[in-house]
DNA sequence: TCTCGTATCT
DNA sequence: AAGATACGAG
């Protein structure tokens, strides 16, 4: 194609992109053709999937991108998706007639190309075009393929299309078509999956081992490119530094206060060797800290620091999962002033790391990879005269110390914000926890509270574990923030503190139902003493990822937006 | 040449 | 903010 070429057509991407369509249907077959070409794009038919095959293994970089039918009788489109994404790493786009909703969800999973679009709608399409004439009716925009009322969504690369192009066409080729391609390459979203396999694979090659090219591999996710993968670890390393200079001041004074208390050992007084550090987010609250089988706890506070033993009435613990698959902490969360609560600062564990080895393999003041699990506080109210509950009314101290000497000297890892997005996550740590140690802790002097806050009510409450640490007043948390607490009546808040129980809104009770509809949630009473019981423990999510799958009602609504897509892209 | 880390761009 | 891209260094 020429520059500055006069039909509005080649101008506009992806004019000239090499197809191979591939449908056992001759008829439809040939719209096809008819309407890719129509749309000036380069078209290569067939009718079988294997000959499909052998034609892109023929012409390899003959092609930047396939359609397929997803229904053929020689092979399974989607078996053909497999064999283009290994060999040929080609972004392709599956057709469905009937609008198979699992199957096509079967291509989301194989997170490759997507698409949805019905023959009859192409049809359609088609014919509005001929009619109007003047507009592309294939366009791309932001990863999102629209063929018209069609929408294809695309997870392939382009962008290999263009870099075969670049060396085949180097001096005399249409800079422009290029260009369109490399502009609208569409990014890769990493989803909960995706992440997890990343971390999985960080965790396995080991902090200090890893590149992008390593866990690449490991991710065998073959249209993952190393520069995706680089991108996305560039970003996992920001965010978890960012997290240790968050921490970092508290950590100082953390030091010396844990030398003040408890601590003689300075190698411990970062929560480091096989020990942790709970860290408060903010300067108004307390802090605590675990080192060895010391519980260190720490009030920045005046007014908890008078009293240490009110401080472990907030305290939670879970206990590191050996066998769990691995989890990051949300940075973002951890900075809503608003919000009370623990938060889970850093936890990359993978199955084959453990805190204990990887806190004690890994030196303080390193990079990314020497941030171990920590826990943070989060802001506790400010107002004097409107003080936090647990900590102006501790608890008897035999409900709320965590006693070290107690303790096992594993580790603990503390999820904070992060509970209400993943209770059935906490719930295993829980029964972890208690399996494993709060048995013995509880029946000295142990309290193992867990509990969230969230600012805003669409979150879906979960719960103190009361069923679970029997001796414990179940803590509940229902937007546990400042302005929750302040604006309950005294009564109310003892019944918080006593119960950890309070009404529910109706609205709440429809959320709870609703998830509950959904599978996602099971045993949940609605007067939300009980765990949440949920479906997979959702991991592992960096910041963007809980808010976009935490369990709240944007969660629901995102469960819920598949049926909608399905009206919308299944039109048959 | 490949890979990586970082800066910068979108 | 998240992901892509550019670029220098090893």
């Amino acid at each position: 194609m020429e520059k500055g070429s006069i039909s509005p057509r080649t101008d506009v991407f992806p004019a000239g992109l090499r197809v191979l369509v591939v449908d056992d249907d001759p008829t439809w077959l040939k719209i096809l053709e008819k309407m890719l070409i129509k749309c000036n794009y380069e078209v290569t038919t067939c009718c079988l999937a294997r000959e499909a095959l052998e034609i892109l293994r023929e012409r390899k970089d003959g092609f930047d991108i396939v359609i397929s039918d997803v229904n053929m009788p020689d092979m399974d489109g989607f078996k053909l998706l497999e064999h283009v994404g290994l060999e040929m790493d080609l972004p392709v786009i599956m057709m469905s007639v009937d609008g198979e909703t699992s199957r096509v969800m079967k291509a989301f999973n194989m997170e490759r190309v997507i698409i949805f679009s019905s023959l009859k709608k192409i049809h359609e399409v088609k014919e509005i075009e001929s009619q109007e004439g003047n507009e592309d009716t294939l366009k791309m925009r932001n990863g999102l393929f629209e063929f018209d009322s069609c929408y294809l969504l695309t997870g392939g690369d382009l962008s290999l299309s263009k870099k075969r192009k670049d060396m085949e066409n180097q001096e005399h080729d249409d800079h422009d078509f290029n260009d369109h391609i490399s502009a609208k390459k569409a990014r890769v979203v990493w989803s909960v999956d995706l992440h997890q396999k990343f971390v999985k694979a960080v965790n396995q090659i080991g902090f200090d081992k890893v590149g992008p090219k390593k866990i690449l591999d490991l991710m065998n996710v073959p249209w993952l490119t190393r520069e995706n993968v680089a991108s996305h670890l560039q970003k996992y390393r920001m965010y978890l530094s960012r997290l240790q200079k968050q921490n970092e001041p508290k950590n100082s004074f953390c030091a010396i206060k844990q030398q003040d208390f408890i601590s003689k050992d300075p190698s411990t007084s970062f929560g480091f060797q096989g020990s942790i550090t709970m860290h408060q987010n903010s300067a108004a609250s307390c802090s605590f800290g675990y080192s060895g089988n010391n519980i260190l706890i720490q009030d920045v506070s005046p007014r908890i620091h008078e009293d240490l033993n009110g401080i472990g009435s907030i305290l939670s613990v879970t206990e590191p999962r050996k066998t769990s698959s691995d989890e990051i902490a949300d940075p973002q969360k951890a900075n809503h002033s608003s919000r009370m609560g623990l938060t889970h600062s850093f936890g990359s564990l993978g199955q084959d790391v453990n805190y204990t080895s990887f806190g004690s393999t890994i030196p303080q003041q390193i990079s990314w990879g020497g941030k171990i699990p920590k826990v943070q506080f989060m802001e506790q109210p400010k107002e004097e005269q409107e003080p936090y509950p647990y900590t102006n009314q501790p608890l008897p101290a035999s409900e709320h110390h965590l006693h070290a000497d107690q303790l096992q000297s594993a580790a603990f890892s503390i999820s904070g914000t992060s509970i209400a997005e993943r209770p059935s996550e906490i719930k295993q740590l829980c029964t972890e926890y208690r399996n494993d140690h709060v048995r013995n802790v509880c029946q000295t002097e142990c309290t193992i509270d867990l509990f969230y806050a969230q600012p805003n009510t669409d979150i879906v409450n979960t719960q103190a574990f009361g069923a679970t640490f029997t001796r414990l007043p179940s803590i509940k948390s229902q937007s546990f923030d400042q302005n929750f607490l302040c604006n309950l009546e005294p009564h109310q808040k003892n019944f918080v503190k006593r119960s950890g129980s309070t009404s529910v809104s109706s609205e709440e009770q429809q959320q709870l139902c609703s998830l509950q509809d959904y599978g996602y949630f099971e045993n949940v009473e609605h007067n939300n003493r009980e765990i949440l019981n949920g479906s997979e423990p959702i991991t592992e999510l960096p910041s963007h990822m809980y808010d976009g799958l935490r369990f709240n009602i944007d969660y629901l609504r995102e469960i819920m937006e598949y049926p909608i897509m399905d009206q919308r892209l299944f039109i048959a």
